[in-house]
DNA sequence: ACAAAAGCTGACCGAAGTGTCAATTTATGG
DNA sequence: CCATAAATTGACACTTCGGTCAGCTTTTGT
């Protein structure tokens, strides 16, 4: 099939007036992403309707079809943007940093990531959970491969005596869950720190406490080990 | 509304013949139940279909219907079962324990616990990303009171000198996270493995990082906090 | 200025899904 | 065994939702 969905779907912005080229298309599209992210965060896949999405980004329904096709390339189109950012923290793990500062700097960054982009991350998490049915081949390599290049970073920084012996890959989960629950899980959260909402200096907090307890227990020293 | 669902929705074994009294009608609401998780947890409130539980359970769709007057009073069901094991592990967190035992065998417990019942915990899991829109005002109490409580038993600990400062909600926040990912998002935990499912091994390779990185963190022992 | 392309939209359709019901069968208690 | 309650189910009513379409308006290039 394929037929529609707007005359000019790619070639971006190849040659001539490269000022208001596909203005009309580009904001759009944006809003629609935009409004897509945000339900599908909250009401997932199935929960949420095409009329929704139009809705909030400010369109008639009709008007979506003239950009896409179905729902299913809307969510698609919003997993590809998200996926993108998926390795921007990770770029502080490089084998001539300090060990603990790389990753200090990798946590708060994550965690800043996931609070300013809540939406995004929540639908992440929701693909996740629900088998990652839309999540392509080429994406789950692509996670793949940029997580075990800086798995031998870690083993690197191990052999060196620069860290305690540490499970690289299991490392990394960690630290992922820890940073993307206060975001994805925020109401749970709320409830146990008791505030309506999480402030910066909740993230801070949150920073530190991961800081101090994770990381810390891999700084090198003598084998404190068993009681 | 509520007109049918049964004749007699409540009252359990009263009195009689304690036997096989409502055998059936319990019978048929575990096995909606158990199937109607199973499917929640893989595709959301909206994204499960009547008839979908009625198949995986062994019954016409038209069954459901009398044991249950909608879909949501199942999704109901199943959320309030849930919160009722929510409590299991913390039993382990009592101030006459040793800190770092006590600690351990609730992440443990805690992992076991998520492996060995993956759908209730993906199904919580989307509950809560979503909003939390159908967790009641007393389940949250539920969660928060027992919560407050293991948390004034760390800041005991901490008090006694026998564990580091740390937020002990925030404590509990790491140690949530990092003991439902592996199950929650067992798919980007398998990827990141590069195992086709994860072993009991996994689990036990899971807890040993978070005990020697989060726990070990906490021990006590000289200031090394800066370099 | 004008033609062609891009953008817009109200009205509509068919598929699918929730919940209903009346009629039938099965279990239970005396 | 019979009467009554419980359990079962095929067929159906009603709604919602994804997606279409034909014709309209606006923008753009020349």
């Amino acid at each position: 099939m394929a037929k529609k969905a707007g005359p000019r779907a790619k070639a971006g912005e190849q040659a001539g007036a490269a000022r208001g080229e596909e203005r009309i298309r580009q904001r759009n599209e944006k809003a629609i992403l935009r409004a897509a992210t945000t339900l599908f965060a909250k009401k997932g896949f199935d929960g949420t309707r095409a009329t929704e999405i139009a809705e909030r980004a400010g369109l008639p329904k009709a008007n979506l079809y003239y950009y896409f096709n179905t729902k299913e390339e809307i969510y698609r189109a919003a997993i590809r943007h998200l996926i993108a950012g998926w390795d921007k923290a990770l770029r502080h793990i490089r084998a001539d940093a300090d060990p603990f500062e790389a990753l200090e700097a990798y946590v708060r960054e994550k965690l800043d990531y996931a609070r300013k982009n809540a939406d995004e991350s929540r639908m992440f998490a929701n693909e996740i959970i629900s088998g990652a049915p839309f999540l392509s081949r080429a994406d789950r390599k692509h996670m793949h491969d940029i997580t075990l290049e800086k798995t031998l970073i870690i083993e690197q920084w191990v052999a060196e005596g620069r860290m305690r012996p540490v499970n690289p890959r299991h490392l990394f989960i960690v630290l992922w869950s820890t940073t993307q629950f206060y975001t994805n899980f925020e109401k749970i959260t709320c409830d146990t720190l008791e505030k309506p909402r999480l402030s910066p200096s909740d993230y801070e907090d949150a920073a530190r406490t991961i800081v101090e307890t994770v990381l810390r227990g891999l700084r090198p020293g003598k084998a404190s080990s068993d009681p």
